[in-house]
This record gives structure tokens, C-alpha cells and sequence, in this order.
DNA sequence: CTAAATAGTACTTATTCAGTACCAATTTAA
DNA sequence: TTAAATTGGTACTGAATAAGTACTATTTAG
């Protein structure tokens, strides 16, 4: 089964547990929110950080706070924040990353496959996700 | 990174290298052609087979041969045959797969959101893959 | 100064992936 | 009828990745 990880999974969590207001949240006050272990949660928050999805403040009394809205963070965001991103094949985001390729031809068809599922993944946004009643309307264009 | 398996990769090599003659080929053959080995085409094969992509027949100048052709074989078939498919999370498909269940509302915007990359996924063919020249124009509706 | 919290690194364990090996069953062809 | 070619199935091994854990340094508020 292709998926994405659990890591990526919990990452939504996550967010999800971020209020918007601007007090820091600590990684411990998540976990509790969140089930998840404070270890587990702190990797993720480093990572939500390295992409810019939040940001931090050190100190007692500090912790993580959103940078942006729910409806402003992406799926195809948190995606890339935790592993990087989504293409189906390698050679489709880079192709020297197949020795094959003198021999196969998927390349040029594989990039537009993936374009398609990243238009999809950056029209949806983590408050889409979360609110269960707005339905979403994806606009793709080939 | 969020992609498919090499398995699956090699899977679209092993059918491009299947010809629309009835005339079977057999492990041997399809290895040589694309460059990988016998054991790995071997298990390509078997999966490929047990999805009804193809069909064999065994003994001297026995071999593979598909059932359908290229245009009727979808992205999504290959990947359900080699690796069981894809959903961005368990929960999207099985509401069971998840403990969580009770404190994460993700799985029915999770759910819009696969079942779009589902209708990508079924909308491109192989022969649509491997013809650079095509354009694929997708209409994805929500 | 002290307590609370992030920052960073390194480590361990579990799971999955990729590849290999072997033998049984079947069929064709000589 | 016999031998060679080929699929069918299972089991195994090593490598890569994922998931979780542990520890220590740094920063900040009070």
C-alpha cells in the first residue's frame, strides 16, 4: 500500500491541536492533547519548523505556535515538511536518479501523472481535512 | 518521500516489454529485455498474474501474455496488483485501522481527498505512460 | 539561580523492501 | 516416452527505512 507515514499522520494531529491563538503550546501539552508520545511529537514539531509552518520560542513558558492559518497550510505542505514530498517515481522529480533511463520512457508521462496529484494534494487544506461538512471542490487542470 | 516501490516501477518496465502477440514470453526473455533479473520479473509476473492483468501458460515455449491492452490497463490496476494499492492514510479505507478513531476526525476529508487522487490514478493508462507524445488530460470531478 | 522548555544528536528496535534460492508441477517437443 | 523448458509456490536473507527512545546542551522567565 502506498501511504503516506505515520509520522505524517501524526503531524496532522498535530496541527490540529494548535489553537490559533498565539500563546506557545510545548510539545508535552500536545502530547497530552494528542495521545501521542512527547518524543514522537517533538521530532514532528522541529520538522513543522524547519519547513515554516510554525514557529517556536524557547524558555520556560515557551513553546510552538502556527505561523499561518489552517486554511493557509496545505496537505501537500505537511507532506513535504515530514518526508519530503510525493512523486510517484523518482525519475519523475529527477532524472539521473534512474540508471534505467536510457531504456525506459515512463519519465515524461510519470511527471504529468504526479502534477495531477500534487495540484490535488495543494488544493486541499488541513482545515478542509478537519471540518467533515465543506466539501471540497478540487478544480484540476492537466 | 511518499512514492511506489521499485517492484512497481519494474512493473511498468515488464508490461512496455510485453508485445500484444499471443506468442507468451517468458521470464527469461522479459528479464533480458529489461535489464533486471530473473527472480525479480518472476514475482512481477506472478502478482501481475493474480490480479487478472495476464495470464500464463506453463511447460516448453510457455510463457506470459497480457489479457488486455495497454490502453485498458489503468496506473491504479498496476499498483493494486504489485503493492495493494493507495490511500494517503488506513483510516481513509478501514475505520477500523485506527485506535485513534474516537479523537482524530481526519478520515472523511481524507477520504474526498484519496478518492481524487483514486480517479488520477485510474484515469492514466499505461499505454498513455509510455506515449510521450499524448497529452493526458484528466477531468476530475469532486 | 532555578525551573521549564526547545534544540540537537545519537541510538535502538521493528518493519518493510528487494533480492535470492530451491523444488514441485506442467507442458511441449524431440 | 523422455528430457528440457517453463511456471508455481514457498521460504529465506540482507539491506533500507521507519518508529520510537534517550541524553545533553541551550535558552528564557521569574
Amino acid at each position: 500500500m502506498i501511504k503516506m507515514s505515520k509520522l505524517t499522520e501524526y503531524a496532522f494531529m498535530v496541527i490540529m491541536a494548535l489553537k490559533k491563538s498565539d500563546l506557545p503550546a510545548s510539545a508535552d501539552y500536545l502530547a497530552s492533547v494528542t495521545g501521542l508520545e512527547t518524543p514522537t511529537v517533538s521530532k514532528i514539531l522541529k520538522l513543522l519548523k524547519k519547513a515554516g509552518l510554525l514557529e517556536s520560542k524557547r524558555g520556560s513558558s515557551g513553546g510552538y505556535f502556527l505561523v499561518k492559518r489552517k486554511h493557509e497550510i496545505s496537505l501537500n505542505d505537511v507532506i513535504v515538511a515530514i518526508e519530503g514530498g510525493m512523486s510517484l517515481t523518482e525519475c519523475a522529480e529527477d532524472d539521473s536518479a534512474c540508471h534505467l533511463t536510457q531504456s525506459c520512457y515512463m519519465s515524461a508521462g510519470m511527471k504529468k501523472v504526479n502534477q495531477v496529484i500534487l495540484n490535488a494534494l495543494q488544493s486541499v487544506t488541513v482545515s478542509d481535512i478537519l471540518d467533515e461538512k465543506k466539501k471540497i471542490t478540487l478544480q484540476i487542470k492537466p
